[in-house]
DNA sequence: GTGAAAGCGCTAACAT
DNA sequence: ATGTTAGCGCTTTCAC
């Protein structure tokens, strides 16, 4: 069944294709071409295409969002932020995941673009970045998010956590509860992964801790969580500094790296201190304390960047918040 | 900064804008004029316009997706599976969230229509459902996940769990560890959460032990679920016929319910064994049981629905798998 | 192999 | 208040 167009419509109600569109879009029409109209269009049971319309305006009314892993609680949580102010505006969400590959990255934010999003948020590495600019020059407000940018034109925004600061919560926590020797697991080079190992150093460094090198093991999937928990210990073992403490930088690695340790007959918080990053449903069940990111609300602001303030350029920085359960013995 | 057009190409290449047009989407031409059209479009940074492209297509290369709650593990990895094959089919996204709001939902399904999404993937109610049967008559296929429709018209599709044998499974491997009182928390009047008590009566049944509807509480939503124990347990109470073992029919509840026992000083399993729905990561390290549903899987369906069989109507119906932990004392 | 021109479904000036 | 007409950016006959 062919779908029915603003001329059929026209036709079946005797006036102008110009007509249908006013009356559609609240033009100036009296009442009895206003009614035959509409009967019309529901007898045709017409439904407008959107496509055509933003055509006209050069853009869809839809926001774009780019995500490197969906499993990442944080992540969800953003999303349901974005869509949340997207509702709002009566914008749409188009969502792509990239599953941490480059090459769709850069795949997925040129549909977008293609697309004529009236905005994109991303979460994403580098590899985009030349069109993201060029997209915020040509009037797409992007949205940045977990990193920042260096420089960025009008339009090109982004939105982070203070990672520093969530390393130094993790170092004075873990002190305060007399931990002394601390291991960190983090999934390697991305600058938030950096600052956030960084911060917890300097506060450890600040009490007379060290946290050299050795004591931080990387893991880049779920699958070698194992071996690098291991390489850790077994460094610790040969410097003969046991470690009290295990600090995850990313709430992606959370359950792998707690089951690591249950799984190698570490009992938590007794045997080892285990404190991570980004709050999640079960932590308060499992008594694990973490730092947590105000994920939906970062989500939101991101919607809210593209939204409202589409061609100036801002840096958002969130704080974020230590939630003390028991998982580093607080009592 | 104005966006280059066809047009812009064309000039700037010295040819028309149908061989532009050509050498763009792999038609009969020079290498030459190739060559000159590929630079042109480089010089211009022409980014062609995807929705300009559907007019004529009729359709979006995009994929719809109106999901109930975005919180709720099920959703989650639905979505990524829809996400896999879209991306596959060179297809996106669209997504929208409705928040458990009839009235979204009708107004998400119909803005998906506007934008002539090439299918449309959705786990709501039956409100939308009018439109749903015309969008899969005037060939867009639809798929309705977690509920089956009477009567589909080619090109309506369902994907659902065998929720009867969810429940049946939940029935037996209680009885099968000697629980002999079991209680259950719903989330309510939905098909699937009445199918799943249903088939846990029967399977009960079968085994002589009685599931009366005093035994099953209904809490809509997580803030309701502690009052929901409370009158079960009091009526257990009255009854003198103490509980032995909560099933939570929805993966959704699962934290609320798990808390709410343990809340009340329950120890699972030695005081009360607990199963529940859907699989999730942290099930293994608290050693929930649970009965599964391949939701990724079914999520991968769904778009391969959309994308292969466009105007069949197939009713899917994926079987639970049990995954037996501890906390009905199996151990 | 390439260009001119018509048209996809709709909006936005201009007319009337 | 309503109709006419010219596009929006692109694809697609149909000539050449």
């Amino acid at each position: 069944m062919k779908r029915a167009t603003i001329g059929d419509v026209a036709a079946h109600a005797g006036v102008s294709t110009a007509t249908v569109s006013r009356v559609l879009n609240g033009g100036a029409v009296t009442a009895t071409t206003a009614a035959k109209v509409w009967a019309a269009a529901a007898a045709l049971e017409y439904t407008p295409n959107a496509l055509t319309k933003s055509i006209f305006a050069g853009r869809s009314p839809t926001i774009g969002v780019v995500i490197r892993d969906l499993s990442s609680p944080f992540y969800l949580d953003l999303i349901r932020g974005v869509d949340e102010v997207a509702t709002a505006a009566d914008s749409l969400v188009m969502f792509a995941n990239t599953f941490r590959d480059a090459d769709r990255e850069v795949a997925h934010v040129r549909t977008m673009d293609e697309h004529r999003v009236r905005g994109l948020i991303m979460t994403t590495g580098e590899s985009a970045d030349g069109r993201t600019r060029r997209m915020a020059e040509s009037g797409v407000p992007c949205v940045i998010v977990a990193r920042t940018v260096p420089d960025p034109p009008p339009g090109l925004h982004s939105i982070s956590l203070n990672n520093i600061e969530a390393g130094r919560l993790m170092g004075t926590h873990l002190s305060a509860y007399g931990r002394t020797a601390v291991g960190v697991v983090t999934s390697g080079r991305r600058p938030s992964q950096v600052e956030r190992t960084l911060g917890l150093r300097l506060a450890l460094a600040e009490r007379g801790l060290p946290l050299p090198p050795e004591a931080v093991a990387v893991a880049d999937s779920e699958t070698e969580v194992g071996a690098a928990i291991d390489a850790l210990f077994a460094r610790a073992h040969e410097r003969q500094a046991p470690v009290d403490a295990i600090v995850c930088t990313t709430g992606r690695l959370t359950v792998a790296v707690h089951s690591a340790l249950t799984a190698r007959g570490l009992t938590v918080p007794d045997d080892i201190a285990f404190l991570t990053m980004d709050d999640f449903p079960w932590a308060t069940a499992l008594g694990i304390t973490v730092v947590a990111q105000p994920s939906y609300e970062m989500g939101r602001e991101a919607a809210k960047l593209v939204v409202e303030r589409p061609d100036e350029s801002v840096a958002l920085v969130f704080e974020p918040t230590l939630i003390p359960r028991t998982s580093c013995g607080e009592r």
